[in-house]
DNA sequence: AAAAAGATGTGCT
DNA sequence: GCACATCTTTTTC
């Protein structure tokens, strides 16, 4: 995707990243292949007004990549594991949007033995099994998505009617009730409820 | 310096 | 469904 596509209010981009591909190019056994699928679920994190944001105390140095230029990668390590996510909006705003699930496409049996599990999904549907999958860890952080030969976002060729739907956040304590969760209705690869309570 | 929290995942009951 | 492993960052003493 082009930079403007990022430099957008962040629940827009995070609502639009729904479909589309998450591509890496990886190592293995000798070769260079494409590992990576389409983007089911994600969740925004905003610069103001969003206790459960990182950039909410101001720029760290572990924190920098969500304050950089739109569309850079910001990954953090968490409770061992680490979440993958692109910076939003202009440069210095302190926002991004967390890449929750996507549906497995390329390099299933890769991704099988990096994760060492074998139902699809149980893969890729949870951040950190995103990154475990892709192997992305914090060597990846500050990587910008919209130049890299390797690691990028695309629009996929493809005329499926998803069906997009917003919810409360996942796995947060504070600013738990703002709807900025998004995720494609009733899909097996969605980490948490795949519909909302009035449907 | 020490302790707790955290945008999680797994395994067991 | 619930407990807990695991480790980095942040907060507190």
């Amino acid at each position: 995707m082009p930079r403007a596509f990022y430099d957008r209010p962040t629940a827009i981009v995070a609502a639009e990243l729904i479909g589309k591909v998450l591509v890496r190019q990886i190592a293995s056994d000798g070769k260079a292949i494409w590992a990576g699928g389409r983007i089911v679920e994600t969740e925004a994190y905003l610069a103001t007004g969003d206790l459960a944001s990182h950039s909410q105390r101001g720029q760290t140095k572990s924190n920098a990549s969500m304050f950089a230029r739109p569309g850079t990668a910001y990954v953090y390590p968490i409770h061992a594991k680490h979440c993958f996510n692109v910076a939003t909006e202009a440069a210095g705003n302190g926002s991004a949007v967390l890449i929750r699930a996507i549906e497995p496409i390329w390099d299933l049996d890769g991704m099988k033995s990096r994760r060492s599990q074998t139902l699809p999904n149980r893969l890729t549907s949870g951040p950190a099994m995103i990154c475990q999958a892709l192997a992305i860890d914090r060597d990846d952080d500050g990587t910008d998505l919209i130049n890299d030969r390797h690691f990028r976002i695309a629009t996929m060729n493809d005329t499926d009617d998803l069906t997009v739907r917003a919810s409360p956040r996942i796995g947060i304590s504070k600013s738990a009730e703002l709807p900025l969760r998004f995720f494609v209705l009733d899909n097996p690869f969605v980490s948490g409820p795949k519909r909302d309570k009035s449907s």
